[in-house]
DNA sequence: CGTTTGCTATGGTCTGACCATACTGTGGTC
DNA sequence: GACCACAGTATGGTCAGACCATAGCAAACG
């Protein structure tokens, strides 16, 4: 062989989508910052429009860019770093094709809710949201309403432990799950245990007393699943 | 107001993709069934392929959909549920944004290790796969192999537990961090007391204790990250 | 100085074409 | 009949070019 025939084993959206994670490593590009047009990214990259702007669709499902229309400084695709839409779609979609169960996705939460609130009574952090979460309960008139509220409690505590990767992932669980919750919460009726829980776990957080914070979420996991009890490790 | 002027809000893939998950919720599909070719689906929803095409691009992404060309029964967009890629993709990138740090991987990672090992000895799983990896690192003779052996045994460990979620979560954890982890392996040299613990905690494993599988494991990560013990929870 | 109006850059969509691939069926050959 | 070569065809992949909607911007105008 003389010379190398450049065999394409990738597509041409994929090779753009290299080029630009690459140029995201080489200048050190984050969230906030803007990609070329798609019309000059293609010209540049010797593609069509149609092939940068998959690479641009997969960038967006993965909350990487985010695309805005018109003209201006904020207009054009610019960087962000929003995880949360990508990861409930995933978990979202891959429920709706029963390849995960919801089994799986409560073990997750199991897990992340025992971590981060053990983490939360460590770190010493901002307990505003979770006090305001337990208030929306309170006054909650439908399960629904309490659901919502009891998401932005858990999804608080989550926050709480300072990990943006968990916080993100248990904001997804419980977008993924919310049916779920709703139906507990009607089986279960009373939600007052559930509040002496929730009241529980932000004292335990406020005194910064990890152990007391696992077995608080653990007591209230073990009430909200009861079927999972036996299960729960530790 | 006499008519009603649909206002357009969402983008016409957009769309796409709400029929295309519509259509996977009601006539039951799963994965290994074939969604209509490309030129029909967009002829069926009265778009363009264009706009087909990126639904199909964002359905890939999130390891929903696998695009075969060709003819025959395995060409075409074929219901997949690969969870991993995506995750992978979705981590490295914004590790790459530095919108996530390491420490918080990291953390993720030693989270769902400690919980894996608990429940993999509560069920009581085949462990060829570990004991395979652990014999793979015996005979190691480079960092970059040796790592690629302990991400082999952590993945079989996680997907021991049972859980698809955690499994494909822990790959895709460990698939972004390998760099740090050949990093951390040629830091400590030494990779006979990993060997040690890899083994402890497939010996909890095999006898069912999940109280000192969860030990084994703390007491593993603890050696691989020196500098994370005090945090360690539990 | 403020307002209006037209301009322009940007993403969003559509159309139509062509290519590469891989199965399918047909026909010939042994 | 069994096997193989070859044309046919359905599929995704890519490209080029056009047009639309949006939103900032700037010049003209009062």
């Amino acid at each position: 062989m003389t010379g190398w025939h450049p065999v394409k084993k990738t597509r041409t959206f994929e090779d753009v989508l290299a080029q630009i994670e690459h140029r995201i490593g080489a200048d050190g590009l984050t969230a906030g910052d803007r990609l070329p047009p798609e019309r000059q990214l293609a010209e540049q990259l010797g593609v069509s429009r149609s092939s940068v702007r998959e690479a641009m669709r997969v960038l967006e499902t993965l909350g990487v860019v985010s695309s805005q229309v018109g003209r201006g400084p904020d207009a054009g695709a610019v960087l962000v770093s929003r995880p949360d839409s990508a990861l409930t779609d995933l978990l979202r979609l891959h429920l709706g094709l029963a390849a995960l169960e919801p089994r799986e996705v409560i073990d997750a939460r199991l897990m992340i809710e025992r971590w981060a609130a053990a983490r939360a009574a460590t770190s010493r952090p901002d307990t505003a949201g979770l006090a305001e979460a337990i208030t929306g309960m309170d006054g909650a008139r439908s399960p629904e309403e309490f659901v919502e509220h009891d998401t932005a409690f858990h999804c608080a505590l989550a926050e709480a432990s300072g990990n943006r990767l968990l916080a993100a992932f248990m904001r997804s669980l419980r977008d993924s799950l919310g049916r779920y919750a709703v139906e507990a919460v009607v089986r279960l009726g009373d939600t007052s245990g559930l509040q002496d829980d929730h009241r529980r776990i932000l004292r335990a957080v406020r005194d910064g007393d990890p152990g007391e914070a696992t077995r608080a979420v653990t007591a209230h996991l073990a009430r909200a699943y009861p079927a999972l009890l036996p299960d729960l490790p530790g």
